[in-house]
DNA sequence: AGCGTGAGCGCGTATTCAAA
DNA sequence: TTTGAATACGCGCTCACGCT
């Protein structure tokens, strides 16, 4: 027979008191409380009784009482009323805390971060005990978000909601609460509310023939390796984290092919640059072009004559090019009245693809250029890049037959 | 020009749903 | 039950922009 179970035959069996056990269990849990307060009780010269309390921020606060019972009475109740802290806010903490240990990296975190100042922070959820969030609650927070000055698009609302769908989870986990109010949200309903998406056009989206020919102009006219790097990516429409971190024994001139392997990171919560895998995790092989071999060694000669020649392809005086500077290139090269918008890295891949597709590749062969699934290269990339002439040359083909 | 930071959205994977 | 398309999901990369 065990203690619970010589407990309940004896308190069956009316042979003790069972007001009496109560007490003694209450008696036992507030001395086990004080015996792992870690701070000092103790009687003050001014006639108080005195402890610390520790503080979030890693700080302690001096609690003073004129009885000891009483500040006995404060440990307790301070410990009880913070061994779990029910505020969604800290909830939402915890769930961050999880998603870490779970393995996701620095800039999901920092998204998790950046979100909840975003659209939480300053709001009445935030303190609210999770217990108490209803859907009702949800609803009323939603359209409070919803009818504020703050930019909202239904996409961010997804996202958010699957952030607060998962706190809530792992608050059933950790059964603080039974229900998840998500649950009972009816999310499409306030997708009216949103900011309308802006519609990006084609050619905002990508460059134009003309655009192309500028841009290529522009960076052969400045000499630096960051536009060399900006070249590059008009002929193989590598990602920009790509280029950052493509080293000379990638290029292999004996197959004449580039591998593709590496990608610059950028860890926000670390404030750190490195270089990992590619996005995407695959590695991928793309024929190496005249015009690739001809800028490449154009890179080469140039760092040679300055002595920045190392591992990484792209490097000047400061060492390995940072994607942000081949970025800032392609930009700042297309501000001028030659181009419809400015022009970023990504646009430039979004170009070469549409192009290839517009001279007949295949969506297979195209998407494994570029290195992604042939879903997205449809979705993401595809773009009608074709001429007027060239359109015109079609129907007129097609008006024939 | 270069860097830091807020935010948009690319992109793979999981889930749902309908047709066979 | 299988298959394949559509949709949902959410991680995390790249863009936009402001500051120095």
């Amino acid at each position: 027979m065990n203690d619970q179970e010589l407990l309940k035959y004896m308190q069956d069996n009316n042979i003790i008191d069972m007001a009496y056990v109560q007490e003694q269990l209450e008696m036992k849990k507030r001395k086990d409380i004080l015996n792992k307060h870690p701070y000092r009780v103790w009687l003050a010269q001014d006639g108080y009784w005195k402890t610390y309390f520790p503080k979030a921020d890693g700080t302690k606060r001096l609690i003073k009482k004129k009885k000891q019972n009483d500040l006995e009475d404060c440990i307790i109740e301070f410990y009880q009323s913070n061994s779990i802290d029910c505020s969604f806010k800290v909830r939402f903490e915890d769930w961050i805390e999880r998603q870490q240990k779970c393995g996701r990296s620095d800039n999901t975190i920092y998204k998790y971060q950046c979100d909840y100042k975003r659209f939480i922070k300053g709001d009445t959820l935030e303190f609210m005990k999770i217990d108490e969030i209803t859907e009702i609650e949800l609803s009323e927070y939603l359209t409070r978000l919803l009818d504020s000055n703050t930019v909202v698009y239904w996409r961010a609302l997804k996202d958010l909601f699957g952030y607060i769908n998962g706190v809530f989870k792992k608050a059933i986990r950790d059964r603080i609460i039974a229900e998840n109010p998500c649950d009972y949200v009816d999310l499409p309903l306030f997708r009216s509310k949103c900011t309308p998406d802006r519609e990006k056009t084609a050619e905002e989206r990508t460059l134009s023939g003309g655009e192309r020919k500028a841009l290529l102009y522009k960076i052969n006219d400045s000499s630096n390796v960051a536009s060399m790097a900006v070249e590059l990516s008009l002929y193989t429409g590598m990602r920009v984290g790509e280029l950052a971190a493509l080293k000379w024994e990638d290029i292999n001139y004996e197959h004449r092919t580039i591998r593709i392997c590496r990608s610059e990171k950028n860890s926000r919560l670390k404030k750190e640059r490195y270089i990992s895998s590619t996005k995407n995790d695959k590695i991928r092989v793309i024929p190496l072009t005249d015009d690739m071999a001809r800028v490449l060694r154009k890179v080469k000669e140039f760092e040679f004559k300055n002595g920045w020649l190392g591992e990484y392809v792209f490097q000047d005086d400061r060492g390995r090019v940072y994607a942000s500077r081949i970025s800032d290139c392609a930009v700042n090269n297309t501000t001028t009245a030659e181009f419809h918008n400015k022009k970023s890295i990504h646009a430039i891949r979004r170009t070469l693809n549409s192009n290839m597709k517009c001279a007949g590749v295949s969506g297979t062969v195209a998407a494994s250029l570029l290195g992604h699934t042939e879903k997205v290269n449809e979705e993401n990339y595809t773009y009608d890049v074709s001429s007027m002439e060239e359109k015109s040359k079609f129907m007129e083909c097609a008006g024939r037959v």
